[in-house]
DNA sequence: CCTACTTTCCAAAGCGCTTTGAAAAGATGC
DNA sequence: GCATCTTTTCAAAGCGCTTTGGAAAGTAGG
């Protein structure tokens, strides 16, 4: 491995110069330059990145804090395309992308404090992990810049960046009541995500909005998976509940929603129209295929990772949540 | 920041007991070790990983290399559980995982090689890129340990992991000769993707051993997505093939093909059975549901890391590709 | 009590880089 | 030609850790 040494001496120069010349400082002749340059390329130099940081004291090192114990494919599909935005934003900056390591469900495992301080990481990107996982209470104590993904907390180093839930339930909603709709059930998930409350704050909304009165017993809860939200419409059904539309926090829970209404005989969106939400890639191919609302995952990435990039390189800035637009996908289902 | 030197003050012991002491060396005395690691957890003091590397001339560092622009939201998840187990493995280790930075479709990215000597990387794990991705060719050059998920390269320091895709075709062609099909049509994948040839491979053995001849009017070529499937399946209707059975090389070519069959009014598997491979998530939510073959893929990742584990910490060992077995899943479709 | 080991501790060098403070070389004005 | 200022270069210190080679302190044997 060639260092700066080497190439200093074979130009017969100091240690400094070349280091300066290479780092493009005003103090050394643009032929010195010129000529530490391209000897540096000749030679293979490429620079020591821990000696580096360790002399600068700057890491550029991004963690990246996500939980891969995730029991949906949309779930997975959303991290995984958050995680491309964010990557792809960094890809453009001096920044490297560290994975926090270990097995996040561990009971042992190591302070986020610690690894982000042996590391020096500059900042934490964080996204789908549950609302219960300590981790997020040593994201509090507000010790490391970061941005977290559908959490919604705010301090001085920590932000949040969602899609607008509340935009989407409104469209997800008026669309139904546009198509003539105003029993529409509502199939949100638990509380463990943090999105969960906010999509039922939405829904009431726009019932509001739209002159419709707010009747719980069309409410149910479910996990986000397709079994939930086929539960809770057999139970809806079950109950006699009067509803001709069900709009389903998941795209998951939508299909499961349609499955338990086929299975009664009743046609989708015929009997029952149905809207999910996520727009998942396979939205597409169930059947009917589902019409739902697209979140923008690659730029809550790219997006987040920008304010990241912001808060650590200006960190008297004060902090705001970001919303990221989401977009009504009209299919088969509604 | 509490370092060495601050903790040897405090104690009045110098910075090499210290050192010593908390990397268990011989030479400390039990009591002294003691009370050095009390009060360096009272103190809060958490190693510098630069120093570390930079002393130590070793960086713990795995490079983690995949692509973001993939098609389709079953190579994402593939990615995304392979590398929940690269990551669930390297957890249990000193080693961290850093993710290849950069646009991996841009043309002026970074020599693989200049990033992981800058990083002192000590290892790649790679997954789910193209088999003409330009990286592939610096991986040749055997310049740092990797292991490489479905592409078959063997050098000193270099070796694969797989599924068994022959394993998987022998597995679907038997099931569906053992139900009585004899014409079994084939939807293989494009050449980007190493394991296409492998599953066609399979395919054809798979026949030879059932004493079925091969017929090349019953094999089509698809590119994985769904519309694909569908196509090559629309073809051989079209050309009024004698198949009674569909074998695809995905999953969601398998769906394609189930739309293409529905559509001309025959039914799955009355009419024709079908099976996929993958066994990606949204298999068990087709209708019919899919026969697939399951793919392990957190194994790939947990195998494939132990793999790349060994080759660092034994750089002399003789290299093998591995292969991890695959699963017939029976459901509805075949 | 002295020699010969062991055990326990330490000062200093080194990892590859950046940066400070100062010196050498070159340019300018009188 | 000398003093002054600017440009270009350098030696050395420092980032936080590990490790080498040695010294001091403690233990044992005669």
């Amino acid at each position: 491995m060639v260092k700066l040494i080497d190439i200093a001496k074979k130009l017969g120069l100091s240690l400094t110069t070349v280091s300066r010349a290479l780092n493009d400082y005003e103090e050394v002749s643009s032929k010195t330059k010129e000529l530490v340059r391209q000897t540096a390329k000749e030679m293979g130099y490429v620079p020591n990145k821990f000696a580096q940081n360790l002399a600068l004291k700057k890491s550029h090192l991004i963690s990246l804090l996500y939980d891969d114990y995730q029991e949906t494919i949309s779930y997975q599909s959303f991290t995984f395309e958050v995680i491309a935005g964010v990557r792809n934003y960094f890809g453009r900056t001096p920044y490297d992308l560290i994975i926090v390591p270990g097995n996040l469900k561990s009971e042992t495992r190591e302070p986020l404090k610690n690894i982000c301080y042996s590391r020096g990481i500059e900042g934490l990107f964080v996204v789908g992990i549950r609302t219960n996982d300590p981790y997020i209470e040593e994201l509090k104590k507000d010790f490391i810049p970061a941005v977290i993904v559908d959490y919604p907390l705010i301090t001085k180093k920590v932000t949040y960046i969602q899609s607008d839930n509340l935009m989407g339930c409104k469209l997800a909603v008026d669309y139904l009541v546009s198509r003539g709709h105003s029993r529409i059930a509502f199939i949100n998930g638990h509380d463990l995500a943090a999105v969960s409350p906010l999509r039922l704050d939405g829904y009431k909304t726009a019932l509001k909005e739209n002159g419709i009165s707010f009747d719980e017993d069309i409410v149910k809860v479910g996990n986000y998976t397709e079994k939930s939200g086929y539960d809770a419409v057999r139970q809806l059904l079950k109950e006699k509940a009067d509803f001709s539309a069900v709009f389903a926090a998941s795209d998951l829970m939508a299909v499961g929603a349609i499955k338990a209404i086929k299975e009664k005989g009743l046609k989708v969106p015929e009997d029952v129209a149905v809207v999910g939400f996520d727009d998942v890639f396979f939205a597409e191919y169930s059947h009917p295929s589902l019409t739902t609302i697209r979140q923008h995952k690659f730029d809550l990435g790219y997006m987040g990772a920008k304010e990241l990039h912001e808060i650590i390189e200006n960190p008297e800035k004060p902090l705001r949540s970001r919303k990221i637009d989401v977009e009504l996908i009209i299919r088969e289902s509604a």
